[in-house]
DNA sequence: GGTGCCATGTAAGGGGTTACATGATTAT
DNA sequence: ATAATCATGTAACCCCTTACATGGCACC
């Protein structure tokens, strides 16, 4: 059994050979809203991958600049798909400010009504990444790609909606409190 | 630092003594959504905040079957207050179905169409469980305990609602196609 | 007498992050 | 020159799940 890591490097491999430091920028400016990695993983990974034939890594140095691509063999191209027409199981989430919530039951209107302002603010940051996102690579990446970060930005957009529809449970009179971006 | 999961059983121990076995069962039907744990994470942490002071364990057997009810000290409240009192920080999610969607540039529409609806089901079915969850504990749960239920039920309701969207993007002729539960 | 729930725990392992270490290259 | 970026890697640690082990109790 593969790691949904080793899936995601395999992802990205398809569309053609990629050195460990390429594919994790390229978890940063896309998967890694639903699906971070960090190189502690990748890089072990990769030669794991390789170790199982599902790779290859062929030294491309730039000058002195030690460097490996690794392109996807026929037999990872052949995991790969496998993968993808496989119904998709994890579906993780967790959320530190909803645990919050969940126990704020002696605090004060004010304090929770805080966490929910907190929360929300987070949200449009990470929004913002997407957008950004968006406009540099959004002409690049193809139908499917374009839907998870639409997923993504629709997904933000309706935390900020729940968010404010608390607050404003909890705090019918006054609208006037929350703290920038309305 | 103490782990989220140290928090969670701190948030559980507010309204009164529990056993570990108490705490993976509140778990189960209220924070497990949005944050799981297990038997082989609480047992080890609740004698892990009984060194750190924050609980104490009492005995409590039930006939012959033992039994240790843990409860709050003083420092475990204000502690449990602090992290309540602070931003939450972590937002993490890990969506295997929206990975495969993202990865999935070469599948015909009909595949693609077939992940989503298996997560659309995905979605009926955590929508029910908390419903069922909603039908049972429901009167006896506090006001913010209520809101994060609601929560649940509103993401799931917006991930149902973006995944019809989608099929029908990639469908729009042939709307007769999607599986049960329409 | 068996099934299912109550109750507690441990061992092994997986998956992941953080911090650190090293060095080349490019831009300012 | 120096900061940022390219590029690869490892060690330590954290958090968590799974599987296993044990036994009491209740109900049919």
């Amino acid at each position: 059994m593969l790691s949904n890591t080793a899936h995601v490097i395999l992802g990205f491999l398809q569309y053609g050979p990629l050195s460990g430091y390429e594919i994790k920028q390229k978890i940063d400016v896309s998967t890694r809203f639903f699906f971070a990695a960090s190189y502690g993983q990748i890089y072990p990974e990769l030669k794991q991958l390789e170790h199982s034939g599902l790779v290859t890594g062929t030294a491309k140095a730039r000058g002195q600049r030690a460097r490996t691509e690794y392109e996807l063999t026929d037999a990872g191209r052949e995991r790969l798909d496998e993968w993808l027409r496989s119904p998709g199981v994890t579906l993780e989430m967790r959320d530190e400010g909803l645990l919050k919530l969940f126990f704020s039951e002696r605090l004060s209107n004010a304090e929770i009504t805080s966490r929910l302002d907190e929360m929300r603010l987070a949200r449009h940051a990470a929004l913002d990444r997407l957008h950004a996102i968006e406009n540099t690579v959004a002409k690049q990446i193809g139908r499917s790609e374009q839907m998870t970060l639409d997923y993504g930005v629709a997904l933000h957009e309706f935390a900020i909606a729940w968010y404010e529809r608390s607050v404003a449970a909890f705090d019918p009179r006054d609208r006037s409190k929350s703290k920038g971006r309305n």
